[in-house]
DNA sequence: GATCCGATGTGACCATGTCACAGACGGCAA
DNA sequence: TTGCCGTCTGTGACATGGTCACATCGGATC
């Protein structure tokens, strides 16, 4: 997505007002740019059109919780709850790749939302998935154990079977500490459902990690 | 809230759209009610208009924990996932009280959606909300301690320093197991936060429970 | 090779969840 | 009153998970 992402991005958009979005800036954002952080009050509303940006919560221990990642025809919906409420964002962006996105400033964002039917429709549907993606998430944290969140996540890392990640990535993903994670996932090579090396580890037996993930 | 509802839950909207809503069966609900379960399709847009519902979610180990209740005026976001995206519900509500709503059928609400601003207003702003309350939720759950729940939880269902409710229930509530709150509030008591009692818990010291609650 | 740093391994200990029961209490019927 | 029953609460034993303190290891750099 680059010239002209606002038609693919907004389908059903008018044609003044695709002009419009596709005349923002982009901005390119190197991999590791911290979008916003906890606190901070929204710019705009944010559209991702290359790359990658994960938003994750921080707790007092230090310990991190991966919310949501949004990729490429995706927007920020926590930077919504600023434009919309007064709520202030809890968690934090961070690109994980090179990533350009456009930034439509609020005033426009609320025009579009008053006058473009399509427009909200995007805006709503975005809404409602990450509002059931954290419901889930919450019902995961809140009931599973460790070893089901780990396999879920080696497999959405590396559906082909190599993950290429440290022990602490995995943990800040599932919400979980380092030393747990090197126990299961050392639990999972005895099993020899797993082979761990120094950076990243190989999937051994997806089908027996599915399992894993989905029994809970 | 009762005849002429509309007026007082979304404030802003012109008259005939007030009327429609105003002319709206209002459901009665006793006590104990389910409104929804997991799987469900959504019937329209519940909105309060006395009493309160309570929207839990349930593990596989039968383990539940509340995600929020809705209070008179407020509406059921959940009850939108359906009508906006196609998320099925995941959690389950309940009404904890005698509850009178008024359902907008799906086309009514669509409607609205589209040529009201205020009602727009309303129901993203309802949205904002619920997604920051959920989002601070998983942060308690994932990273703060049981006794940091358990005091909030007591706070919030006896400001003035009694609660009635059983250890099951507030074990529900905040998402563990009956038998690690009776650990803690026998903890509690020992240290003289709390007194317990069949059925219900006299807060002793609520200064000390705020603190325990905020600390973590 | 010597050194440094981030990644990983380990043991100890506490907090939490689970299971299996044992009492304890309150209401109700005989 | 007495006995019964269902619910609430208490307890011990054990598995999992989080935290802390270090030990090691592997690679990169000098």
């Amino acid at each position: 997505m680059g010239a002209g992402w606002a038609a693919a991005a907004f389908a059903g958009l008018d044609a003044p007002d695709i002009a419009r979005l596709d005349a923002l800036p982009v901005h390119a954002l190197p991999a590791g740019t911290r979008l916003f952080g906890p606190g901070e009050q929204a710019q705009g509303f944010a559209v991702i059109l290359s790359g990658r940006v994960e938003v994750s919560l921080t707790g007092a221990s230090g310990r991190e919780i991966l919310l949501y990642a949004i990729e490429p025809g995706q927007s920020c919906i926590q930077s919504t709850l600023g434009l919309m409420g007064d709520e202030p964002y809890t968690g934090e962006a961070i690109t994980v790749r090179d990533t350009r996105l456009a930034l439509i400033p609020a005033p426009l964002f609320r025009a579009l939302m008053d006058r473009s039917g399509p427009f909200r429709a995007q805006v709503f549907h975005a809404f409602a998935t990450r509002m059931s993606e954290m419901t889930q998430l919450l019902e995961r944290v809140a009931f599973t154990r460790v070893e089901a969140r780990l396999a879920q996540a080696l497999l959405d890392l590396g559906p082909e079977g190599l993950v290429t990640a440290t022990h602490a990535e995995l943990a800040a993903r599932i919400g979980s500490a380092r030393e747990v994670v090197s126990r299961r996932l050392e639990a999972l090579a005895r099993r020899g459902l797993v082979g761990t090396e120094r950076g990243r580890i190989l999937l051994r037996d997806l089908p027996g990690l599915r399992q894993l993930a989905s029994v809970g």
